[in-house]
DNA sequence: CTCAAAATCACCCGAAAGTATGACGACAGG
DNA sequence: CCTGTCGTCATACTTTCGGGTGATTTTGAG
């Protein structure tokens, strides 16, 4: 800022003597006096306006906005799945035990008998660690293997 | 912009005109033409200035940053619960049986015994129109009881 | 204080869940 | 052809769950 204005000081004084060195060649007319002025008017002010807009041009205004992120798609961790031996079967009868089906209700959705089930989800247990289904269900989130 | 300018060249005008009026009074010193012109020049490049800060005072640069959202974080639905009637108590054990204690875990968590524990859940079961404990978990999900 | 709701506990019994073990057929891959 | 995995099923047994009933104590609101 004070920079600034030493230079415009140092350009005002420039123009000054540059303009009285001129006077008497070109600005003899009586009466001249308000043409000069108005010439050195214009011209600071332009340079005002021009040195205004170069001090205030970096303004910037930071506007955060949070943007909600839409739900995650649900995706099967297939490479725990791998890591755990689980097969196939195992995995669909952990899915249709979080939904809250008993072993009973689970074989005749599937067709088979409840002894099979029982099998499945002990071995599904195993698998995973858990002594219990619903353990078996919270574990089975936990590790992406069920929504 | 252009009312700025006219603005800017009446009042330049104006101050000619006053100038003039008092040249004769104040001014009457030879070679006060280089003083007059500076001060004129200062003038102006005040006024320049400061109409140069009023134009681009209002200019701001919007920046967008979108934040996401970590994780919407889990309010239990305390109007469902209120609702349904299930007390703390039962809503207490819900959150233990979803994490999948056992009836006799969950006594010792509590410091209760396991019937206590049973009538809690009969009763919580009851309400959630649940026939198991993993369908209570699941429709305990689906009403935004538990996370 | 009083009363009702909530929380606690007990006992019984049947149903469901879970463990253990063995067996059989299908099927892929060496 | 042989072997291992997977899916299927069965039997027997133990544990856990859940329903039903009744009772006592705590607690909070009026």
């Amino acid at each position: 800022m004070r920079k600034h204005v030493l230079i415009y000081g140092l350009c005002g004084g420039l123009l000054i003597v540059a303009l009285k060195l001129i006077e008497y060649r070109f600005l003899v007319v009586e009466h001249s006096i308000e043409i000069y002025g108005g010439v050195v008017a214009a011209l600071f002010a332009v340079v005002g306006i021009w040195l205004g807009l170069k001090l205030t041009r970096k303004k910037e205004t930071v506007v955060v906005r949070e943007v909600a992120v839409p739900a995650p798609p649900f995706r099967v961790n297939q490479t725990r799945l791998q890591e755990l031996g689980i097969t196939r079967r195992e995995h669909e009868i952990l899915e249709l035990i979080a939904s809250g089906l008993s072993n009973r209700e689970i074989a005749n959705k599937l067709f088979v008998s409840e002894n099979t089930v029982k099998t499945h989800s002990s071995r599904l247990f195993d698998k995973l660690s858990a002594k219990r289904r619903t353990q078996a269900v919270q574990i089975g989130k936990q590790l992406g293997l069920i929504p």
